[in-house]
DNA sequence: AGCGTCGCCATTTTT
DNA sequence: TGGCGACGCT
């Protein structure tokens, strides 16, 4: 036998037995769970088992290394081992494993080698424990993480490189907005004709062509771009502001970590020589720097595996550019792509429907999901009068839906704009739907959550000025505003941080009416800092809490928003529990660490039963088994500025296609023929996505595309009478008997009153314990066996309850 | 310092 | 329509 065909064979027999161990896969997810080694691009379509095949990889390299992806044959093996394996193949035994497991590996990969790069802390959480559950103790070693923590961790070991100090905080879009508007503010700029947020976004952009405030200064001079420049002395002033707080923002982290690289090539051998495989998840949302960061990571051994899908990049408003996945052949020679086009979470209709609308984008990859599941359900079509009548519709399908055995979790309602959750918050209430909202203001957003996180980041970092002036007064003080400016002034002309100003103020006649009330404060910080040395860390929060006084002086307010208040700041010590248990050596800076990289949205947990509403961008990854898109109207998805901007539509109809492909068995798509938006009522027409859908996937045709009739500001069709039908012809099927009109026969809600027993499809028996008269309809209070207590509109819920 | 009023504004937001 | 920020009054 020859040297080369024994090679052949060897590697015939070991691939076959490696395949395996991966039999549970198609025959796509397994080819890609096979490619370890080079450039590869996977393109996992939604629901197409990416997750899967992830932790598949990795099981396979880390047990075989490349040993599916060569040719090669060890030096080592005989003509024995082959024919041993070749049986093998044909009759795996549980006894011989082990020795097939040895000869087929060709240097398996040590966990540590091994980076696994998301975008969210959930998604890097879920692999974690996927990958913990697949390969045991192991898997700790492996890199999961986002791109920011992953960025974090490696500058918490090396940015003094850059002249930062290791101990640096990271400022949250919030704080650095708080900074642009200070800047604003002393550079005397006008915040109508500058605003913060498009501002921050600009730096945002030209961080991620790497420009720096100078390079950013010289292109507006050389435009003689006026405005340009004041951008670019803004960019100047934060850029020196998050310097000498030692502070960096989300920007920075991915930056500075890639201007070390760049720089320090011992550190860069460093991370290339460590991680032989480099894997990115939701490559389609990388930008530029991501694109960088990566092709650096992988610069050592080459081998890369992204993972994406060309069709769901929604997020190039925030500098996402689909470039990265479109061109990735050729940005890397010799890639291969595999695609994963089969769906395991819709049926055919759903799929189907879904890519006909998105076949409509030219800037796409190409690819087409298909299901063994059968055609299942066809979407269905509402149009609602109004967003009243689209939100009771929804409510009531649930309602009916939960009544015939279904979960109130099963439900998912996505908008396009968060303001659409509130008449639709407004139906669930009435109808007594449970609900839950994501998105909105999230718990590290509130006031006093950021207060005592900036009150840890003070005693953490106590150049941090930003943070120290937000909470220098807070509780009151008596340290007023003009106080802090004086401060603050003086802390930049001296370029010290403010809490020396703050420290020396006795010295400083500007400060001496103050300077008792400061004394005290910064001897209380300083108090604080040094119990660190030898409280854990939950009884420092416990101390921080009593010390500044912060929850005595909500106590006192005592109204029930600072109940609540209350609430969410001892709510914050939870986090530090879970932190302090999960962490091996908890200190106070990575737990800011980890939680300034942690947004709420990590935590959706379905403990119980609620139906869910969230914009389309947040479902982005989830799924559930109905689904209902609301506000499918031009205008408002598409969106008026995406209409007439072709890669804005596309993004849209990426947008589109992502929120119907979150559905699982039944897709309700709704319009509304007139809707109230920033308190102007205009007619809709509906979405021209919906156009796009064939009628053969529908279970009725959409509404012509045309306006209902324009309203002067007053209602549309007088005291709940119907609206012209000529006009507005019905839809034919479901029809709207939901909301609003004809007032039900008085008769059939006075049977309801104090005492009534009732049944309730959703919740069951109950007793109705009090009643009030609302125009037209009544708030009733009805106790459930099961349930417990609700409050429900009568109207809506007797559309479900029925008298005992 | 703290509250009330007026006027403006308004997609989406993994970190 | 509603939420937020700026400003002005007590």
């Amino acid at each position: 036998m020859t040297e080369t065909e024994f090679q052949k064979r060897f590697a015939a027999a070991r691939k076959k037995i490696i395949a395996g161990d991966f039999s549970h896969l198609n025959d796509m997810q397994l080819k890609a769970v096979l490619a370890t080694e080079g450039p590869l691009l996977l393109l996992a379509g939604a629901g197409s088992g990416k997750t899967t095949v992830l932790i598949n990889r990795t099981v396979n390299i880390l047990r075989y290394g490349r040993g599916s992806d060569t040719t090669e044959a060890p030096e080592t093996a005989t003509e024995d081992d082959l024919l041993f394996l070749e049986r093998y193949a044909k009759s795996p035994t549980e006894e011989e494993r082990e020795r097939a497991i040895s000869l087929c590996a060709v240097e398996p990969a040590e966990p540590w080698r091994v980076i696994a790069i998301t975008f969210t802390n959930k998604a890097a959480d879920e692999l974690k424990n996927r990958l913990e559950r697949a390969l045991g103790e192991s898997a700790r070693d492996i890199w999961a993480a986002t791109f920011h923590s992953a960025c974090v961790r490696i500058l918490r070991r090396y940015i003094d490189r850059l002249g930062y100090d290791a101990s640096f905080t990271i400022y949250d879009s919030a704080d650095s907005q708080a900074l642009i508007k200070r800047i604003l503010k002393d550079l005397a700029l006008d915040d109508k004709t500058y605003p913060p947020r498009s501002i921050l976004t600009q730096i945002s952009r030209a961080k991620d062509d790497m420009l720096s405030p100078e390079d950013f200064y010289d292109e507006a001079e050389k435009n003689y771009d006026i405005r340009k420049k004041n951008i670019a002395r803004v960019y100047m002033e934060y850029d020196a502001r998050l310097r000498a707080a030692n502070a960096v923002d989300f920007d920075d982290i991915l930056l500075l970590t890639v201007r070390l690289f760049m720089q320090h090539a011992d550190v860069r051998d460093y991370y290339q020589r460590k991680f032989r495989y480099v894997l990115v998840d939701e490559y389609q949302d990388t930008n530029k720097l991501q694109y960088m960061l990566t092709s650096i990571l992988a610069g050592g051994y080459e081998n890369l595996c992204v993972v994406g899908d060309d069709d769901q990049s929604i997020y190039r408003f925030r500098g996402a550019t689909i470039e990265n996945i479109l061109s990735f052949e050729q940005n890397y020679r010799g890639a291969r792509v595999i695609r994963l086009e089969q769906n395991y979470r819709s049926t055919g209709h759903i799929l189907d429907a879904a890519n006909a609308v998105i076949s409509h984008n030219t800037s796409r990859k190409g690819k087409t999901l298909w299901t063994d599941q059968g055609p299942g359900a066809p979407v269905t079509l509402y149009t609602a009068e109004d967003e009243r009548d689209e939100a009771a519709y929804v409510a009531g399908k649930i309602m009916a839906g939960v009544a015939s055995g279904g979960r109130f979790s099963d439900y998912a309602v996505l908008y396009r704009t968060n303001a659409q959750s509130n008449q639709l918050e407004y139906a669930f209430r009435r109808a007594g739907v449970p609900y839950r909202v994501f998105g909105g203001t999230k718990f590290f957003d509130r006031a006093e959550v950021k207060d005592m996180l900036a009150y840890l980041c003070v005693v953490h970092n106590p150049a941090d000025d930003l943070r120290l002036s937000r909470i220098v007064n807070v509780p009151a003080r008596g340290v007023g505003a003009a106080t802090v400016e004086r401060a603050m002034e003086a802390a930049r002309a001296e370029d010290v941080p403010l809490f020396e100003i703050f420290r020396t103020c006795r010295e400083r006649t500007d400060l001496a009416r103050a300077s008792g009330k400061l004394t005290l404060f910064v001897d209380m910080i300083d108090e604080l800092r040094r119990s660190l040395e030898t409280a854990s860390l939950d009884e420092f929060y416990d101390l921080l809490v009593e010390k500044t006084g912060y929850v005595r002086a909500l106590e006192e307010k005592n109204t029930p928003e600072d109940q609540a208040r209350i609430e969410n700041v001892l709510e914050l010590k939870t986090n530090i529990l879970n932190y302090t248990e999960a962490a091996e050596s908890p200190t106070l800076g990575g737990f800011l660490d980890e939680i300034s990289l942690y947004t709420d949205l990590d935590q959706l947990s379905s403990d119980n039963d609620c139906a869910v509403m969230m914009t389309i961008h947040s479902a982005k990854g989830l799924e559930f088994p109905t689904v209902f898109l609301v506000g499918a109207e031009d205008g408002l998805f598409p969106g008026t500025r995406a209409i007439g901007d072709q890669e804005e539509m596309e993004e849209e109809r990426r947008l589109c296609y992502v929120a119907m492909t979150r559905a699982e068995r039944k897709l309700y798509i709704t319009s509304a023929r007139q809707r109230t938006l920033y308190g102007r009522t205009s007619g809709c027409i509906v979405s021209r996505f919906i156009e796009e859908i064939p009628e053969e996937h529908l279970d009725s045709p959409p509404a012509p595309r045309r306006p209902a009739y324009t309203t002067r500001g007053s209602r549309p069709y007088a005291f709940g009478s119907p609206p012209p039908d000529a006009l507005s012809p019905a839809p034919p099927r479901e029809v709207r008997r939901s909301a609003v009109k004809s007032p039900e026969p008085p008769r059939a809600l006075a049977a309801f009153t104090v005492g009534t027993a009732v049944e309730h499809k959703a919740f069951g028996r109950g007793v109705i314990t009090s009643l009030k008269k609302t125009a037209g309809d009544a708030l009733v209070e009805i106790d459930f066996e099961q349930a417990g207590l609700k409050k429900l509109m009568l109207r809506s819920a007797a559309m479900f309850m029925k008298k005992l």
